[in-house]
DNA sequence: TTTTTTCTCGTACGGCGTACCATGTCGTAC
DNA sequence: GTACGACATGGTACGCCGTACGAGAAAAAA
């Protein structure tokens, strides 16, 4: 027996029971199918739930998480904000949908076998989607995770180290450790470009050279306090813990860290 | 010299320079003590900074992110929205205080000079403040960390590893790994939580057995498409990896891991 | 044709951050 | 004592938000 996407979607409509307008639609259908042994014929308007989840990823995409309004993307398909409630029955049902859309079309690397050098694929191929729309990280983790293709990408991260031979609850632990890393990583890297932006826009008529004299002059003072040596050493050296260059390589090295440590805690190894 | 807090505070008015009134009030006692050669006094009416900090801060633990608002934290004050203004440029400017304000309590345990047994007891302690306070969450790392607990604390971290006699770009690497995983394992667990927490509500008339119906037929038509077999099994394994039971066990997994990896990425270690 | 179902959307409500400005209060100068 | 000006409060208003409600258009079914 084989399902359609659609119908794998119905376990969220434990939170819609009977409220929703979509759900009395398959109702609906479903009387008519057993009523007169046919399908009601859908129709097509205009509107579509692809679409909007579409559009609304891209609005997120381009403009952030804030931009996700029903306002907004219904601007965007020039169509009225509440047309949009008839194929999703709330913002909530649509960033379930547009997250699960969004794992799907995440492409990873073949399985070459090697648990160390897939787990490491994996985790840059993670990076990179969840940098791509910035707005994920606000709603990631926060849904269940139910989807059809979040199963997909499931199951292939725990085929990925059925060669282990772990238990679950070990397999679950290892590859719960590496995507608590990778969300963690990114999630630093957005906050910091959140305040690099919005001390950008903040400069308004200053310049850089105002806003490098500022903060130098704070520095200063925090150095007179003597209470701050080691912040005092790392801006003497030139160091910014933030620096937007340094961010792949400081992924590298904490992704690093962490294959270690799981290399350290499998079966059979010493200590 | 010494500075008190208001003025290591300083920093901050890179992002207010000429348009926020307490510059202007500031400038105001300035122009004062140069004219009279004193201090204007300063008067009691019944709002303070400090106050609304600490009411917000009450508020947010109490209620959560979305219920740090103007209106919902004068509400609280028995005081206008606008009120609020006088003593705070803006919501962000709140913010900054706010988190600084929860840097402020966090008790650290005694530094023993092991730099693992330090490490672990400074992500424990992280991960706590951070529960504690479950708003946190939402700003950490995406403001300025310039406030003088936030540079107290800074401090004090890279204390705990001076004598590992790490440079500073690798002493900050470690720190970085170690602050990264703690902010996505706390991510990771209040997403969870969020999500107990939407079900519980969306439940309303449903019955514990009604979900776990619910779930099961969903689980089992999943089964029935034999397209994911690992989670079929984990399902039937009873395992649940959002558990809350194991969250610290989940928690210790991955810490023990970071650390594992750090230590084996030490000078003077083989490999 | 008429009826039914499917789909679109205008209006309205109560929330939000905050700009602007009138008002009140009080220390101080005259 | 009175008047002034700085400090502090908060009402009103604007444009956002999610979405409940229900009117109405349009297509399909009868």
């Amino acid at each position: 027996m084989e399902l359609d996407d659609e119908e794998l979607w119905s376990i969220f409509d434990r939170r819609n029971l009977g409220r929703d307008r979509r759900e009395q639609r398959a109702n609906q259908r479903i009387k008519d199918m057993q009523d007169h042994g046919h399908q009601a014929p859908r129709r097509v308007r205009s509107l579509s739930r692809d679409e909007i989840v579409k559009t609304a990823i891209k609005v997120a995409d381009a403009e952030g998480a804030q931009a996700i309004s029903m306002r907004r993307i219904a601007r965007e398909l020039n169509a009225g904000a509440m047309s949009l409630y008839w194929h999703v029955s709330s913002k909530d049902e649509l960033l379930d949908f547009m997250l699960d859309a969004v794992e799907g079309e995440e492409e990873f690397p073949p399985v070459t076998g090697d648990w160390r050098t897939d787990l490491t694929a994996a985790a840059w191929t993670q990076r990179t989607a969840l940098r791509r729309h910035e707005w994920l990280m606000d709603f990631i983790g926060g849904r269940p995770p139910l989807g059809p293709n979040t199963l997909r990408n499931l199951e292939r991260s725990l085929a990925t180290i059925d060669s282990l031979g772990l238990d679950m609850v070990t397999a679950l632990n290892v590859l719960g450790t590496l995507a608590t890393y990778v969300m963690g990583a990114v999630l630093r890297e957005f906050r910091e470009m959140g305040v690099e932006r919005r001390d950008r826009e903040a400069a308004g008529g200053l310049t850089e050279d105002d806003l490098h004299k500022i903060v130098h002059d704070h520095v200063q003072k925090l150095r007179g306090t003597g209470r701050f040596p080691h912040f005092t050493r790392m801006y003497e050296e030139g160091i910014d813990p933030d620096s937007a260059e340094t961010r792949d390589a400081r992924f590298e090295f904490g992704l690093r860290c962490v294959l270690d440590g799981i290399a350290a805690r499998l079966p059979g190894q010493p200590g």
